[in-house]
DNA sequence: GGTTTATTTAACTGTTTAGTTAATCACGAG
DNA sequence: CTCGTGATTAACTAAACAGTTAAATAAACC
């Protein structure tokens, strides 16, 4: 029953876009350099204007552009919604690093203490506040 | 006509379950510690049974473990996902990169060259279709 | 037992999506 | 102008999605 349409804002565009293997095929294909639609429905077992709606996809995104030549629409790759999913990562970036020397401490520990029975119980680490 | 469900790649599991803004602000959340359904529910207008769905997405996707504590599900965000996200990223970061460098070359060659009236006409980069 | 609180599941609905085939548009070459 | 090629649009279908309300589960409290 939504009466209103949700905000479709960029990062969610972006994100849904990136969620298909097909359209990440496609990226990484022009990441090699901009090429053309038949060129880039090649590898895909699927129809021609399935490909097409896939780029109507990367391209309402903002993640590739078209130009026009003759009756070619050559697409190229614009990175610059992955550089905002890019910074969108970044405050979780530091959320695993983190994790990962918190884990490294530990074993540490572990080694040091020559562990006992109970001496490593990972009483609620609560990291509550990891920000 | 698609007989065969397709391989739910982690990678896509991931990037579909970013591609909320709902289920980002519950991330978001979580990384200031764990907490419960409801007061993950409580700031979005929407009933706690819609919440409970996102959670089951973020969870598929390994964004997210719960425990059980009396008739609490504390979640806890487990960033692991994230990181594969960000490796996956990792190769086209040097592309934003490169053309920002290139940008630069461009600026700075724009600079030395004292650049009079009409020299800057940006006839190269010509993305004309921005949009 | 019965009630309260936290959360999930069931059943349903409207919308979006991913694909299909067939038709159409856009262009260059004869 | 007509033909072939590249690509999109139209019309349709099946499945998935995001939300709803109502019912069910689970545990604590009395």
């Amino acid at each position: 029953m939504s009466l209103n349409t949700p905000p479709p804002d960029r990062l969610s565009l972006t994100l849904n876009a990136l969620a298909d293997p097909t359209r990440r095929a496609i990226l990484a294909r022009l990441s090699l350099g901009e090429t053309t639609v038949n060129e880039l429905a090649e590898p895909f077992e699927m129809s021609l204007p399935a490909v097409s709606k896939h780029l109507k996809v990367l391209e309402r995104a903002g993640l590739i552009s078209r130009t026009r030549t003759a009756q070619w629409r050559p697409c190229k790759l614009e990175p610059e919604p992955l550089k905002e999913v890019d910074m969108w990562l970044r405050d979780y970036r530091k959320m695993w690093e983190q994790r990962l020397d918190r884990l490294e401490a530990y074993l540490k520990e572990l080694q040091a203490k020559d562990t006992p029975v109970q001496s490593a119980k990972p009483k609620d680490d609560k990291d509550g506040d990891i920000k």
